[in-house]
DNA sequence: TTCAAATATGAAAACGTTACCAAACACAAG
DNA sequence: CTTGTGTTTGGTAACGTTTTCATATTTGAA
């Protein structure tokens, strides 16, 4: 920029005022300048620029795993949104570890990000959070709620979701119902254990805890205790599974199996309806979920100092076959 | 740090050295500093850092879009890698937008990023890009090489792998073998399209257009297409698909369907083997391709000035059923 | 003691911008 | 011919760091 001035024979500050679009220089400066510009190939340093600005224009988000879809559909939305604010990207996947997503947060905020919307480890310890957002970044939470602070959520109706999921198999005659999560310590398992247990309590069913396992989905953990349950006495003729890497490894456990249980999954998956029978489900919004977060982060980054806000988005019920199977005969 | 430099009485530049753990600073002040910092809940800027010290620390990654899973299984590879080299990753969707493509990239560059890594909008003018290259910003292409630029290329093995998949279908006994891609001007649908040929011609198979379809990948926009194909006197008895949003689409337009051809997609996708019957496909290895243009792209950002590299990754061909069907009897 | 070498320290310049301020200039009105 | 008002301009001080350099201060022989 400098060189830009020297070039073009103006001063630094006409050069600033070219390069922002402030009108109020000379047609001949203006065209110096340019001109300058075009023949040293020069580009405002942004970096530079914001720390003068005091906002760097971008934003963090923190998810479990880009290559789940559910945060991948979460992520492209708030990329969307944050483009059309004119504010950069910066993601990365925590992995379900606590270091690394305590690293990644701290990182982003020793960059100055504008904010941060996290989906908090589940075993986190939370401290560090509480110290950056007091510090002055906003942060928005999705999927799962940070542990022990009161802060902005963006959550997924799980409970009463799981409990639709669950309600339509008992519709369809199911009794002994099964419910297969992933780990008891997510926040979101648990949530949608509890509606399972609220549509069993709701049709007067007794909960039955051999019926329930959790565990991080996989075909090889789910596989012998899937197995046991169906092969109890009195098996469960139903399975509900408590999100989509549940569903998919359940449906690989049973691949081949001449005689399936009826499923209800939580949260929705491409190819869904092209299997046989399509798979029914209770569909999350991930693409909402993130649309709602950013758009509260971009309120906060806006000044908005109200109170925490606590967004939950319903789900969606499709019945794709699956969930429809009647109990076999005894 | 000013403040914190005010508070433990010492000079700026001590502070500076105990932030950044240089040794040769008294115990006493050190204490001092740390006690300061502390109090005053200080921490680094790191923009500000990287202003000084001309690095950023990070990269961009411009993809076409993180739902696809080809891209978010790139993405997780690429941040990964970066990662480990202490480098952040802002990442966006180009979404196919040449307009949208640009902007991502000059914005990336204009904050100064490390490098970048690209998949290049089909019907892009890249001059851009050249000018951002010579301005010292180096890049990795990936999944497609940019037009009329040399440079760093990371790609698969589209054309021979395509020849594989369709070699395949012709050992079953396939003749009559449907091609459907994507767009034909995206680079890799047509090196897809070539692999095809490739392999009539070895089989001495007539190549026959009514056989080739190619168009943005949906269902809507492949019903009838396929459907005339199959309606046709001699019709095909296998179809091969040129990337996984085809081979999505088209099971979806030929569900329900009593007799199906035998089929062969590039690109492999979750629940491939948990359909009926699994769906054989040439698998690419995206997180490969990830981790090999982050290499690259370190390499480049580590100073080699060696001429471009290209590197294509080899496919797999897994085999589930699908592509082993026989011809139906005429 | 004395001197050289090593070690600790802080002042100030730099990184590439923007923003404030005052100076210079033009022009119209009195 | 003043005076006032408005527009362009450039100088300079920030923004929050790191780094260079020169100046203490200490240490360890001689």
């Amino acid at each position: 920029m400098k060189d830009v001035a020297a070039l073009a024979k103006v001063g630094l500050s006409t050069v600033s005022r070219v390069v922002n679009g402030d009108n109020r220089v000379s047609d001949a400066k203006t065209a110096a300048v340019l001109q300058a510009i075009r023949e040293l190939g020069f580009r405002r340093n942004d970096s530079a620029r914001q720390l003068r600005v005091g906002a760097t224009q971008s934003i963090g988000l923190v998810i479990e795993n880009v290559i789940d879809p559910f945060f991948s559909h979460l992520t492209h939305a708030v990329e969307n949104y944050s483009l059309e604010r004119n504010t950069l990207l910066l993601s990365a996947s925590s992995t379900r570890d606590p270091e690394r997503t305590r690293r990644l947060v701290l990182e982003f905020c020793a960059r100055r990000v504008d904010g941060l919307i996290v989906t908090p480890a589940d075993t986190e310890e939370t401290g560090y959070l509480q110290a950056e957002m007091d510090a002055g970044t906003p942060m928005v939470f999705v999927d799962r709620p940070p542990r022990g602070i009161e802060a902005d959520t963006v959550l997924t109706g799980d409970r009463s979701g799981a409990a639709r999921g669950v309600a339509h198999l008992i519709r369809h005659g199911h009794r002994r119902i099964a419910c297969v999560t992933d780990r008891g310590q997510l926040h979101t398992a648990a949530q949608r254990l509890a509606g399972y247990r609220d549509a069993l309590d709701a049709a007067a069913i007794r909960y039955d805890p051999e019926l329930v396992y959790s565990a991080t989905p996989s075909v090889e953990n789910f596989r012998t205790p899937v197995a046991r349950m169906l092969a109890l006495d009195n098996p469960p003729t139903a399975v509900f599974t408590g999100n989509n890497r549940s569903t998919v490894a359940i449906l690989r456990v049973m691949a081949g199996w001449d005689t399936r249980p009826a499923l209800v999954g939580f949260d929705d998956f491409e190819l869904a309806d092209a299997l046989h029978p399509g798979v029914t489900v209770v569909a999350q919004h991930p693409a909402e979920m993130g649309r709602a977060a950013a758009e509260q982060l971009f309120r906060r980054i806006g000044g908005d100092t109200g109170p925490p806000r606590h967004t939950i988005l319903g789900t969606t019920l499709i019945p794709r076959g699956s969930g429809e199977i009647p109990p076999s005969r005894k």
